[in-house]
DNA sequence: ACCGAATGGCCCC
DNA sequence: TGGGGCCCCTTCGG
């Protein structure tokens, strides 16, 4: 909360205004002290107002200082300052400013509570409206692709909704990127907001390992040499693609995109879309100031100059290589466009198609077997589908409203494909708007048929009480990882027959048919100085270290089993 | 328990 | 087109 001092002017002559413009509400500041209502008592003023006389002077001394305050804020809206109603928690639910847009779907005239998409399916998820009509090539486009999938028989979608563990304190910051082992089932790679890289058996619970020197700053991306199972890269704000040994720890840096070093934020290039493709030997990384930088695997030498493929000084928020296309490549960024590109013929300006959005684009994926679709994950609370590339690309064929609008404070969220998911339709993506589960605010992982729209499954779990922004569904098992602010989770599907189950717990653990739930409801610093990192970690050792420091450290496991009664 | 900070995007001038 | 102010449904550590 702000300074009293500050909120104090901020209403002060907020109330004045009030008083010039509206003369419907009489002025009665003071009476309605006396009330004391209780769905105010996180308020600070209100305390003050309502303590027992026993510390009258310190109560007069208090009202002295802030009587004007105390008066003013009990009528007035935080969020527009006006009197009459008040936005902030009340116990597990958000109340919405009136005067606002709705906070999920955006549109005026509403609240969150109120709105449509929450009301019909209950948790924000709603099939939009196609906005274009399906063209021939579509209907040739599903028929020969029917053939090939097995849509006619939809196998059963199975859930990983139960807590099978997560770690505590593993990360010294919130995590910003999470990818499975390539060929190793139980091993989990996490990227953190500090630069550090984290490798977890979660089978063997106590088996942790960081390397916590590789990088200075954001992990943005984890992508593994496909060539060489113990290798990955990872892309980050610090500038650098490394390229690391997670046996030996060794780790070399394969692209440093500030050669010369530190000048400032408005000249540091942060990396964040990087993918990696066998095929063309190449490793594709963007930064924040709309340029694409292409790397030749073999010679670790950039192929040609940076190329600017999106707004010149914005930022490219993902690449991705098409699976089945290898000339194709999808990037997004803060333009508000995803865009379709050759490979082969890649300059400024010569995308094949470019797909706008309301707002900055988090996230932007071919579906992962056939490679023709796309989803978008934008910051506008709308996942889109693109059904086929080959399609009218003008508008999307569905727009899924969804809450993932918060950027600030949190890695942005992302829509995944469910890799396994034969028919491509399955997603995966955190959700930040709040339900209230007996009385307690979670923030379900929302597992989404992108066909529909509907919702096939909302996991909670009643300790996990903060966002849970980064999802990863894996490969080959059904098991979901989730970064949750410093801890990883693990999730399995329900396991049957255990104990009575409350409430909660029966509706996180419905099992879903895919297609037709079962469930009631189917449906001269460094860029970063982080508060507790005084020291200039930029300045600090040479740019192109050959070796990373490993820092190895075994963690008392502090994981739990079962019902996860893990403390966050 | 409280407070400050992180530095993201949008809008306006 | 760029800088500054504003937004103010987070999370953590000090």
């Amino acid at each position: 909360m702000a300074p009293n001092t500050t909120r104090a002017r901020f209403v002060h002559t907020n109330r004045e205004k009030e008083e010039e413009s509206s003369d419907d509400e009489p002025v009665e500041e003071e009476q309605e002290e006396d009330e004391t209502d209780e769905e105010e008592e996180e308020d600070e003023t209100t305390k003050v107002t309502t303590r027992s006389s026993s510390d009258k002077e310190e109560k007069i001394v208090k009202e002295k200082k802030k009587e004007p305050i105390t008066i003013s804020l009990k009528k007035v809206c935080k969020v527009c300052k006006r009197k009459g109603h008040k936005a902030g928690f009340k116990g597990a639910i958000y109340i919405d400013c009136p005067m606002k847009p709705c906070f999920l779907c955006k549109k005026p005239g509403h609240t969150t509570m109120t709105c449509p998409h929450r009301v019909t399916m209950e948790h924000g998820v709603i099939p939009a409206q196609k906005t274009n009509t399906k063209t021939s090539i579509d209907y040739v486009f599903q028929r020969e692709l029917k053939a090939k999938l097995p849509y006619m028989v939809k196998p059963k979608y199975v859930i990983p909704n139960q807590l099978e563990c997560g770690n505590v304190r593993f990360h010294a910051r919130r995590i910003t990127c999470l990818e499975f082992h390539p060929t190793n089932d139980n091993v989990i790679l996490s990227g953190d907001k500090k630069g550090a890289l984290g490798i977890w058996d979660y089978v063997k619970l106590h088996e942790k390992t960081v390397y916590d020197s590789i990088h200075s700053c954001i992990v943005n991306n984890i992508k593994f040499d496909l060539k060489n199972d113990d290798k990955l890269y990872m892309a980050s704000s610090d500038g650098t693609v490394s390229y690391t040994d997670i046996v030996t720890g060794l780790s070399s840096c394969l692209l440093d995109v500030n050669p010369n070093g530190w000048h400032g934020p408005k000249t540091w290039h942060m990396l964040y879309g990087m993918d990696m493709s066998n095929e063309k030997g190449l490793v594709l990384v963007a930064d924040n100031f709309g340029y694409l930088y292409m790397v030749d695997k073999c010679s670790n030498k950039m192929v040609e100059k940076p190329i600017r493929i999106h707004k010149k000084g914005s930022k490219i928020t993902g690449l991705h290589f098409n699976p089945a296309r290898p000339d194709l490549l999808l990037s997004c960024g803060n333009d508000h466009f995803a865009r379709i590109w050759d490979v082969r013929r890649l300059e400024s300006g010569s995308s094949l198609a470019d797909l706008a959005h309301v707002r900055v684009v988090n996230s932007a994926y071919f579906s992962l077997a056939s490679g023709t679709k796309i989803m978008t994950t934008c910051q506008d609370n709308r996942i889109r589908v693109w059904d086929s590339i080959f399609g009218n690309l003008e508008s999307p064929n569905r727009e899924i409203v969804h809450s993932h609008d918060f950027n600030r404070h949190l890695t942005p969220f992302r829509a995944e494909w469910d890799p396994k998911d034969e028919t491509e339709t399955v997603a995966v993506i955190g959700r930040y708007i709040s339900e209230n589960y007996d009385g307690v605010a979670l923030h379900p992982i929302d597992i989404i048929d992108t066909g529909t729209g509907s919702l096939l499954a909302e996991i909670t779990d009643p300790d996990i009480t903060t966002i849970t922004p980064v999802n990863k569904l894996h490969p080959r098992a059904d098991i979901l990882v989730s970064g949750s602010s410093r801890s990883v989770f693990v999730w399995k599907p329900k396991v049957e027959s255990e104990e009575p189950q409350s409430e909660h717990l029966k509706r996180k653990q419905r099992e879903f048919i895919y297609g037709s739930a079962t469930g009631k409801k189917s449906n001269g610093k460094g860029p970063y100085n982080d508060s507790s990192d005084g020291e200039d970690r930029f300045g600090k050792d040479g740019k192109n270290k050959k070796v990373a420091k490993k820092t190895e450290t075994k963690f008392t496991h502090n994981a739990t089993k079962g019902k996860g009664k893990s403390k966050m």
